[in-house]
DNA sequence: CTTATGACTATGA
DNA sequence: TTCATAGCCATAA
């Protein structure tokens, strides 16, 4: 009997983000730690990161712009056209904002395992 | 093998 | 509050 069902290490580092970022419900948002916490390693918050950059994009299935700082701040400048962009798609799932443009990770922050 | 880089996080000033 | 630095470890060259 395995246990791992398809997540094993095998697939990459990159496509074991994806997987965790796929599984953020709408309306959520998740840290990069958060994430890389999921995968059992919270110190590879970076790579989590650098796996976004090399996502597919929510075309893929990979809802990167559910993913913000441990602050609850967007990805500075350069993600999908702006981290105002992000912010806007954000708001429209149903993610609260607070006065400093970041994220109300009080209220919205995704819980693995939920 | 080593070096460089990076959508992070924590800490300190 | 913002800014700078260190530590983190996977991937590329």
């Amino acid at each position: 009997m395995r246990m791992d069902s398809g997540h094993s290490s095998s697939e990459g580092f990159f496509s074991r983000a994806y997987d965790v970022v796929r599984q953020i419900p709408r309306g959520r948002v998740a840290t990069y730690g958060q994430i890389a916490r999921v995968m059992g390693d919270g110190r590879k918050a970076r790579f989590v990161g650098f796996a976004m950059h090399a996502s597919p994009g929510m075309s893929g299935g990979v809802p990167c712009h559910r993913v913000v700082f441990a602050d609850g701040r967007l990805a500075p400048g350069f993600a999908f056209g702006g981290p105002e962009a992000q912010r806007s798609l954000l708001e429209e799932e149903g993610v609260s904002f607070t006065g400093d443009g970041r994220v109300d990770l009080a209220r919205c922050q995704w819980e693995a395992g939920l």
